[in-house]
DNA sequence: ACTTGTCCTGTCATGCCGTCAGCTTACCGA
DNA sequence: TCGGTAAGCTGACGGCATGACAGGACAAGT
């Protein structure tokens, strides 16, 4: 599956090689935490690494193709957001801890890689493919988890038929997105984490089941 | 309260001044739709305006500042957004048609302002000032009247007292925030703006009320 | 030691950035 | 009508990032 690692000119990256380009890499992403992603420049990055901007361009073929290999990396490991919603249900107490588990496990995962995030949601935004793609492996593994589960309390008429499970999902996900990529703006405006969680997740079940949780 | 426009080095614009700087920005503002944010060059916006380099630095101190310019003015027009939330009741089928009505007069103006906003949103969540400021003031003349509707609610006995009027109102706007800024994600992903905005109006009724609408 | 293929960098042409001095244009009062 | 003054614009320049290439350093096998 994992084709071998290729520089930019066609050569196959030997140990040594892989090392520095994942040292690029990991030098990139902390550029991206600590500055405008308009102004990280190839040079920067390439002086933090300790190398050469000739090196950077070997193995990418510019920032915004090194970004879509961290985003890549970040969306394989984002792909395990999908334990957050299988295999859960959404009737009585434990539905509550689903949609309070959810929330958690959602903004945890945003924080840690919100650098990125804030980078792929841009791209996406503007219309490239190559960032959409990779935005919707992420919310996929949990819009349509979730899309499953309102389906189905829909086959048990316990939700409204004219609901469309997909947009709803896909509105949940957006929301905890957006909230997620703007927890400083929050708490900045007076909100703290700890009344911003419940509402979140009091949000997500009523959107899922149509009811107010019981705790 | 408008003082007069300046120039960077402290002259007074005039007549002709402010025109060639409003084409700048109208340029700028052109460009950033249509090619991405990262990839938007002084010099480009200078030729398209068909004006030199210099003059564009004349005006503004960088593209960032350009920008910010663009985004105070759409601020400003913004604010009438007070009025889709504004003197509304919550209550039965005027309840449901107000939910409606903010749904589409939100996306509304996304859509006409996207590519700013995608800058507006990208600077606030690098954490930058300036732009979290504007963006606040787009989002707080919607989010501070749904706060008190739901306060009123509150008041009245018909919410949950555990809820946190700002958390939600926040919450919620946020959400309309992001699914409009990827409304074209949303379609190529199958779901259409039709089943789209009615599932985004219950959401937002279902948070405010905590009722589902009578239609 | 020699060969082979990987890996890195010095160097260079190109192009954008951001500034300045200086030229042109418009306005105004005498 | 005629300067005088301030606004408005630009050519030109040093500085820096980009991206390409050729050649040197290095490791591994023979």
């Amino acid at each position: 599956m994992t084709g071998q690692v290729r520089t930019v000119d066609g050569r196959v990256a030997g140990r040594r090689g892989q090392a520095t380009r994942q040292k690029l890499l990991d030098c990139l992403s902390e550029m991206l935490s600590s500055s405008p992603y308009r102004d990280v420049k190839v040079i920067d990055v390439a002086r933090k690494a300790g190398t050469s901007p000739a090196t950077f361009y070997q193995y990418f073929p510019d920032v915004e193709g090194a970004v879509l290999e961290i985003a890549e990396q970040m969306a394989t490991e984002g792909a395990q957001l999908t334990s957050l919603v299988e295999g859960r249900t959404w009737v009585g107490k434990s539905g509550w801890s689903a949609a309070e588990e959810l929330v958690d496990g959602f903004l945890e995962f945003w924080r840690r890689n919100d650098a990125i995030l804030r980078v792929v949601d841009l791209g996406a935004a503007e219309g490239d493919k190559r960032f959409y793609k990779i935005r919707m492996k992420i919310l996929n593994s949990v819009t349509n988890s979730l899309t499953e589960s309102v389906k189905e309390l829909q086959a048990k008429g316990k939700v409204d038929k004219d609901v469309s499970p997909a947009a709803m999902a896909g509105s949940l996900v957006a929301m905890l997105a957006a909230v997620a990529s703007h927890q400083k703006g929050f708490q900045t405006w007076g909100v703290k984490q700890a009344e911003l969680k419940p509402n979140l997740a009091l949000l997500v079940h009523l959107g899922i089941t149509g009811k107010k949780p019981t705790r």
